[in-house]
RNA sequence: GGCGGUAUCGUCUAGGGGCUAGGACGCGGCCCUCUCAAGGCCGAAACACGGGUUCGACUCCCGUUACCGCUACCA
């Protein structure tokens, strides 16, 4: 029977996809209420037909929900709300509140102070003589964006207004629309802005600024969120990683919100997202992987199950998104992707090609004597430590001609794994071929 | 132009009248170590500028500069 003391909305328009900055406000949105056990209501602010579509607007419902965003109720669609749009427009009309210019209903600006307790940068004011009378109401009767917000906002009993700090200078505006109504005003709170790596508006030239390509790029939902509160936010002591949700909701709190603008540089959420990657089970990293896995052309099940399983619990560890899980596993299960022009790899051949081959014939031999049954981790960490011993050769000397053979790379996880993990015969294989390779490099 | 807003390391940020201005990413070095990653340690790296106020400002006030937003019958 009590109303929720709090409810928000996010406002998105459907002209293209979820903009990681629009992704932000609704984050945001969100964790307020959910903080404040309030309502997150979502309206598609769809009036700009030609702009607008069906698909767009699915694209970023399914955006917010890939992120771990949910809404109450259902979806309200601006467009809907037209008629009631015009009915307020005609009384302000009426009121005397505007007047009409050339067809078009113009709100009259009243001469008086319009100022607001922003909950992010406090105190903000402005004189309703410097803001020019608006159209609310254009000549074919259609309402005007400043217009119908406050119209949807009252209809829906929005408590508090979380949005970006470009909306500053139209909250005189549709303050004093709330005035004319007789209406109190919700609660503001702007958010700074988002800008690009060379400080201009977010656009393409700055990579990727859409919330699908960040999924299709391997990035975890979690990180992502986790990254897009800290722009603008931060929780008041050293924490960075909220690997669960409700630690950021209870975290969450609008005065702690910055002024200034943040940059949207996606360095730091390469490298959150490794950090959520190697946390994760390989039963969830699974489903992560898929996506990127068919997109390498990876056939899931001729790997097996079980063997996937065991791939990703080591290959997450120097992963920073499923793009590099995927390519790992590639190279470790099918040796047609080794791809044998790594400039480290090279280098540590060209150094002493000769050296490389007598260690690989070494391997070979030493190795052919692991049987089957006691390939594994231990048995081989012992057996390439005793070779590299009986050839007065550091451990380097042995394990890094193995790693190159193997996998191409100066890179890996430890020899004796990587050696498990590809398996007695293959390993062998490709140990065998890179011997030949070598003899016929320049 | 008018109106509004913002200004701490390259980036995300903490802080606040007196601090060696703290953390994280990235970068460099060391340790660990078969490589890398992870982890640990160390390092380079910031209070935009000018005036005040004050015993004392990076912090408070004013100005300048820079940047951003609004200034549409766009949203």
């Amino acid at each position: 029977m009590t109303p929720p003391h709090i409810r928000v909305r996010f406002a998105p328009s459907p002209t293209g996809y979820l903009h990681v900055g629009g992704a932000r406000t609704a984050l945001f949105n969100w964790l307020f209420a959910r903080k404040h056990g309030g309502e997150c209501l979502l309206r598609v602010e769809d009036t700009d037909r030609e702009r607008s579509s069906d698909e767009h607007t699915q694209v970023i419902l399914d955006g917010l929900t890939w992120l771990g965003l949910d809404w109450d109720g259902s979806v309200v669609f601006q467009g809907a709300g037209v008629a009631r749009h015009q009915e307020l427009a005609d009384r302000l009309l009426a009121d005397g509140r505007a007047y009409e210019d050339e067809g078009a209903i113009r709100f009259r600006m009243p001469d008086e102070e319009i100022a607001w307790n922003d909950l992010v940068y406090g105190r903000i004011g402005f004189q309703g003589r410097d803001i020019k009378d608006w159209v609310i109401l254009r000549s074919d009767r259609r309402p005007t964006y400043n217009f119908t917000v406050v119209a949807d906002d009252l209809d829906m009993g929005i408590t508090h207004v979380i949005r970006g700090e470009d909306h500053v200078s139209n909250t005189p505006k549709q303050i004093a629309v709330y005035r004319a109504l007789a209406a109190d005003p919700p609660v503001f709170a702007h958010l700074p802005m988002l800008y690009g790596t060379d400080g201009k508006k977010l656009s393409k030239r700055h990579g990727a600024t859409a919330v699908g390509e960040y999924r299709e790029m391997g990035i975890l939902p979690g990180a992502l969120r986790n990254f897009l509160a800290l722009l603008g936010w931060n929780p008041g002591d050293e924490r960075e990683l909220f690997y669960d949700i409700q630690d950021l909701i209870e975290a969450f709190s609008l005065d702690r919100v910055q002024k200034t603008k943040a940059i949207f540089d996606t360095t730091k959420l390469e490298w959150m997202n490794g950090q959520y990657l190697s946390r994760m089970p390989p039963e969830e990293l699974a489903g992560i992987v898929e996506p990127a896995l068919v997109a390498a052309g990876i056939d899931r099940t001729a790997i097996g199950e079980q063997r996937l399983l065991e791939l990703l619990a080591v290959v997450r560890e120097r992963a920073r998104t499923a793009h590099d899980m995927a390519w790992m596993i590639g190279v470790r299960t099918d040796r047609n992707r080794i791809v044998r022009d790594d400039a480290k790899a090279k280098k540590y051949i060209a150094k002493d090609p000769q050296a490389f081959r007598d260690a690989l014939d070494a391997v070979v031999q030493r190795l052919d004597s692991v049987g089957e049954a006691d390939w594994n981790a231990d048995t081989l960490d012992a057996a390439v430590r005793g070779l590299a011993e009986s050839l007065g050769l550091g451990l380097g000397g042995v394990m890094q001609p193995i790693r190159i053979a193997i996998t191409g790379t100066a890179v890996s996880e430890p020899v004796n794994v990587l050696l498990k993990l590809v398996g007695r015969a293959e390993s062998l294989a490709r140990i065998r071929a890179a011997d030949e390779w070598a003899a016929s490099a320049p």
